[in-house]
DNA sequence: TTTTTTGCAAAACCTTTGCAGTTGG
DNA sequence: CCAACTGCAAAGGTTTTGCAAAAAA
């Protein structure tokens, strides 16, 4: 089980090459099932599921996969709601995240809209606030107004 | 699957007795397994596991259980970390979370230590951002300092 | 060749569901 | 009596693990 802060210093991989750069200068190999993996990702819109990239890959090869490219730096992921957890290239820069706790919309936001808010939580108990892991849960506009009109 | 959001009101039973009226004020049975559960809950110190909670009971009456008690307010429970369900008696009041993603560390403050944070929110996304099913996950003090450390 | 990585199968983990039987009121 | 509730067993969904075979360097 790794731990879920990425101490892990982002590695720079603009492009699948970079990102197949990055993983032999780490002495890993590329492996078929590993350059695969990185197409997905690179390729990818938005965050994906070990599911979504997994193709004809045994999906225990996804998972070990994406653990070692986080490890090196090259992915990230986060646990939106409470189904499974969704992966991204770490060249995307960082996102934190908003989830509906009713509608189920993610809200994903540059992380210095958030630094407001990791101050006044570093000032009041001594935390460092990150919400790229696991988001803010809340109650989105449209929600809560429909929250408002139920009472 | 139930809601994520409590828009049940709470029910105020503050002992075990009274908890037991309500669920009798709903037409519901107060059965063995239902009392062992609420007696599980009322004795508690802190949250627990369904699996805590369980003893004897069978699993999937206890979860069977704890949902039905949730749905009338009597109980509570929340997301922290990775792991199972914590549940609660609704009558300790709400709390909000804060969870150390390196150590686990769990805070649980009263909501309105919050309330700054959450009015950041709702100024800059509309957001009503509520920390009491999934926490607030960053790095507690300490484990900030060790992180600090190892640079 | 040697070490890493894979596929497969199985298990772990948490939670839900179907069903026939029991029990509370 | 009869609806509510139970235990059991099975399944669901996500992720991990063990192991022998395959592949990368």
């Amino acid at each position: 089980m790794s731990r879920v802060h990425s101490a892990v210093p982002l590695a720079d991989a603009p492009d699948l090459e970079a990102a197949a750069a990055v993983v032999r200068s780490r002495g890993l190999r590329l492996s078929t099932s590993r350059r695969l993996v990185l197409e997905a990702l690179y390729r990818a819109e938005g965050p994906l599921t070990a599911e979504q990239i997994a193709g004809d890959i045994d999906i225990a090869s996804v998972y070990r996969n994406l653990d070692t490219l986080e490890e090196i730096g090259l992915v990230r992921h986060a646990h939106l709601g409470h189904g499974a957890g969704l992966y991204t290239r770490a060249s995307v820069g960082a996102r934190e995240y908003l989830l509906c706790d009713a509608c189920g919309a993610v809200l994903a936001v540059d992380p210095e809209r958030l630094d407001g808010v990791r101050e006044l939580l570093r000032a009041e108990f001594g935390y460092e606030a990150r919400f790229t892991h696991f988001p803010i849960a809340g109650l989105c506009p449209e929600c809560m107004k429909d929250e408002l009109a139920r009472t």
